[in-house]
DNA sequence: GCCAAAATCATACGAAAGAATGACGCGACG
DNA sequence: CGTCGCGTCATTCTTTCGTATGATTTTGGC
């Protein structure tokens, strides 16, 4: 939060300068006022960008990455064990993608997160299924019901 | 709140004062006023789209809808696969404990062979099953049927 | 606003894992 | 007898894992 209100008011303190820089100068150069044109213009359109990307981008899109279900028992009894076991959902994520024989590089680029972010869930998540492998987590993951 | 406005007041106020020094300078450089004026349209334009860049960036999330499966309803099947893979019985022996979260030195202890040996059949195996993670392997290895 | 939990990332280091290669013994089979 | 498949083992080297530690950032509640 901190970091996006100083950003926000460099932004707009920066633009208030240009306009009066700009304001000034169209008097005393004012053969030039293309120019300066063409420069609000490209200011503008980048403000439009931020602007619009602020406004509209979703904050998060969500993939769904359907397939033929087949909801056999319980689709989603997971919730209950991770509550207990203190895994967060993003751990959880991570174990999905373990299990699916990824390299923490590979789960990394799919989760868009550094490779070192994924070491670290997983520590925590081996960690409290007291597992030391990433073949034992994925064994007892399934064995709890945490994954399908 | 308030203090936003505060730091945006003080922003802004330091921009003014920079502005006015500039101003100096740009009278007694008037001729590169067009240059600075690219320069800090470039600047914008980058920012903006930087800004928005960051703010589009797929930052998805990968959700998953439904684990389905449909898995076959036989629980060994294996011997059939198995030849048709060409995967040896010892191959096969150090895949189900690979499956069980063992490293290489604990299935080298339970079978009473060399760690080396087990790696050797790890890579044959993972070669076989067209694997190359232990992960995968386990995860293949199921899939065929080759493991419970 | 402030706090706690989550999530992110980095750096460093030791421990596994995996690839590549070569070698040896053993039984089966022609 | 030779050779072929299988199992065994070693060595070297590169890559990946996993742990430890500390820092910063987000986020959600209160």
């Amino acid at each position: 939060m901190r970091k996006q209100v100083l950003v926000f008011g460099l932004v707009g303190g920066v633009l208030i300068t240009l306009l009066q820089w700009t304001e000034f100068h169209f008097l005393v150069l004012e053969h030039s006022v293309a120019i300066y044109g063409v420069l609000i213009a490209i200011l503008f359109a980048g403000t439009g960008i931020w602007l619009g990307a602020r406004l509209f981008a979703p904050r998060e899109r969500i993939v769904e990455v359907a397939v033929p279900a087949a909801s056999s028992p319980e689709p989603v009894a997971d919730e209950a064990a991770r509550e207990r076991l203190g895994i967060t959902p993003r751990e959880l994520e991570v174990l999905r993608l373990v299990a699916r024989g990824l390299s923490n590089r590979e789960i990394g680029e799919t989760l868009f997160v550094s490779e070192n972010t994924v070491k670290t869930h997983c520590s925590r998540a081996f960690d409290k299924l007291g597992a030391r492998r990433r073949t034992e987590a994925v064994k007892r993951s399934k064995e709890l019901g945490l994954i399908g």
